[in-house]
DNA sequence: AAGAGGCCCTGATAGC
DNA sequence: TGCTATCAGGGCCTCT
């Protein structure tokens, strides 16, 4: 699924090709996703222009004029497909996420502007739109969820005010969006690799420089995966969709059964279920 | 009240 | 080939 720096990616593309555009026309396919579409959906959205695509934690949220904002989480299978229309009257496919054509089925939502149109596709209909008439109701909807990795606040004093008495693995706090949100399975195990810490290991029984070794590793993790343009996108600019021109330069997921990464470790990956979630580590050198 | 587990949903793949 | 079981990157809710 799309964690912070593929949705930050997405963000950024978005961006570019839909900022300051008009909301032409909009089309519900399919309202039930993880949340019913609102009824007013598509009133709130037409006419409108997208005055700023944000992103906080691994949500999307459309600016429009008069404080009103669209939220967009793309759940675990939610992509975003734009749509150009030039005036050869070609159709140019741009994907940005997972997908090598546009699909025909899932598509439940379009967002159309005049010469470009935002297609949502979501097999497992666990992604959302939600609308907010104004930036205190948007506030409280993100008012639960803890800082990102990538923010000043989430700090050792943060970290260790929460963490330092806690029985839960630490594994399960990096997932916890209610203590850092923006990280999910992938870059989880990603980053404790890198902290050498066991994802089984209890908050309680972390050091001090453990604590900021997480809080590092899990910035570098974040920064490094947007900076490539998000490590768990695939790149499908090959329109025969073979399998195999993306690369995942993952340190320990997925590696299951392969030699650790890590110079002069002898360990051998290993994959283990940590609270019904995949986990990824090296059983040598993470303790 | 913290933490574990179940559930929402479809599709891809593995194993028989 | 065709069935079934398992798993997939998230988040919310419930139960203990």
């Amino acid at each position: 699924m799309p964690e912070l720096p593929e949705v930050e990616v997405i963000r950024r593309s978005l961006s570019k090709k839909i900022y300051q555009k008009k909301v032409k026309k909009v089309i519900v396919r399919n309202k039930n996703l993880r949340f019913k579409i609102p009824r007013n959906f598509i009133s709130f959205l037409v006419n409108q222009k997208i005055i700023k695509v944000d992103r906080f934690s691994k949500y999307l949220i459309l600016n429009l004029p008069n404080d009103h904002y669209c939220l967009l989480h793309l759940g675990m299978s939610g992509t975003i497909h734009l749509i150009q229309n030039n005036k050869k009257n070609n159709i140019t496919n741009t994907s940005f996420y997972n997908s090598p054509i546009l699909p025909k089925k899932h598509s439940h939502v379009e967002i159309i502007f005049e010469k470009i149109k935002l297609v949502y596709n979501d097999p497992r209909r666990f992604g959302f739109f939600q609308v907010f008439n104004n930036s205190k109701l948007l506030k409280k909807r993100f008012a639960h969820l803890g800082p990102e990795p990538l923010q000043k606040k989430f700090n050792l004093k943060y970290v260790y005010t929460i963490l330092s008495k806690k029985d839960k693995n630490i594994k399960n706090f990096l997932l916890d969006q209610n203590f850092v949100s923006g990280i999910g399975n992938i870059y989880a195990s990603e980053i404790l690799f890198l902290c050498k810490i066991s994802p089984e290991k209890k908050a309680r029984f972390l050091k001090k420089k453990e604590f900021k070794k997480i809080i590092f590793y899990s910035k570098k993790v974040l920064l490094n995966a947007i900076k490539k343009g998000g490590s768990t996108i695939r790149n499908f600019k090959n329109i025969s969709g073979k399998i195999g021109d993306f690369q995942k330069n993952f340190k320990v997921y997925q590696r299951e059964g392969l030699n650790c990464k890590r110079i002069k470790c002898k360990g051998i990956i290993q994959k283990k279920f940590i609270s019904n979630r995949s986990s990824f580590f090296c059983n040598t050198c993470q303790k």
